[in-house]
DNA sequence: GATTTTCCATACGCCAGAGTATGGAAAATC
DNA sequence: GATTTTCCATACTCTGGCGTATGGAAAATC
């Protein structure tokens, strides 16, 4: 009844599957090219199968944004909340920018789709979440809370922004030197010594 | 022949007409949104009227978005370019933020869909150009030029990140004084007294 | 081993929007 | 005032994606 989650054996799909593949077409191609016959496709498969896992479209969406949603937080608890000194924190969230390939891509597809009925909600807790993880670490470094409100939401804002450019393309090669020193300055601004 | 450029009296239809329009919907509803049929409805037209002035939909998209680009050139150098003190300059440029209703919906719709062929080298030329505009003020202040182009990056990334979290209302009301509290922290902390 | 349940294939109907074809009215031109 | 151009309405076709209906094979259950 229930697949076995081997490779290469050709077993049967869970909805979990479908959520994966989602989330994969909506890093490469954005939530709009989020179509279940082209899915199937990708899946080597037919609709047949998704209707029987899924009652429509935005069930599938549902779902999968829900999953990201998760590893998201998740993954600022973990991989940040661990770093004590605040300062590192700060650092390391905006290095985070280049890592998780797939995780900021789905994040960049879905600030594209802003005002998605079911985006939009999702992108309101992801960042009220981040910004107040941000915040915490300004408040840390002896902001006082308002400020370090003001501050967080500012560079939560860079890094948006950040994306914006890197999706047009308007970012110089994320290897570069001289993306490293951009990134320098950014910091050396946003997160005083 | 040429349509008499009065109001009330219901006159024959130019390309200028249409690319108005266009840029209201994508204002509106973004540029996914821009389809012929539901335009001419808009207009009181039908279809026949779209294809007799235009190719296809791409020929009106780029039209539009050439119009809207110009508008914004113009803009940049009269409304922003007389100003003489660097510092001011700056300010003034993020307190457009919140002006030209019309031409800023257009510019936030415009980035939610930055990967379009048609929208992404529009975007490119208008950050070059924007972002150099910073920069030069920045220059003025002091900065040396490398200097001067980070920071200018940076501060335009901030007001795209800004552009961004108003699409997803997690920006405070824009009348709020919380909302004035916020811009001038980022003022205070991106250009320097 | 017969039956039920799970999972998928195939074949449909439906709809929105793109683009075409053609005709016709009104205005401009002669 | 006859003719040509402009500009638009109407009526199609075509495509892509959504959702449904139904049948069938394989696996699980009894």
């Amino acid at each position: 009844m229930h697949s076995i989650t081997n490779k290469k054996v050709r077993t049967t799909l869970t909805a979990k599957d479908w959520e994966r593949e989602a989330l994969e077409m909506i890093a490469g191609k954005g939530i709009s090219a989020l179509a279940v016959e082209p899915l199937a496709k990708r899946m080597g498969i037919t609709k047949g199968s998704f209707y029987w896992h899924f009652t429509n479209r935005d069930a599938l969406l549902k779902q999968a944004l829900l999953r990201w949603e998760k590893h998201d937080a998740r993954n600022l608890n973990t991989a940040l909340g661990a770093i004590a000194e605040p300062r590192e924190r700060l650092i390391s969230f905006f290095r985070r920018i280049t890592q998780e390939r797939l995780t900021h891509d789905v994040f960049s597809s879905l600030c594209a789709a802003a005002d998605h009925v079911l985006v939009e909600p999702i992108l309101e807790r992801v960042a009220k979440r981040r910004i107040n993880h941000v915040a915490t670490a300004y408040e840390d470094l002896g902001f006082e809370p308002q400020k370090a409100q003001h501050r967080a939401r500012m560079a939560y804002s860079v890094y948006l922004g950040f994306l914006q450019l890197q999706r047009q393309q308007q970012t110089p090669s994320i290897t570069s030197q001289e993306f490293e020193a951009y990134v320098e300055h950014t910091i050396a601004t946003l997160v005083p010594s």
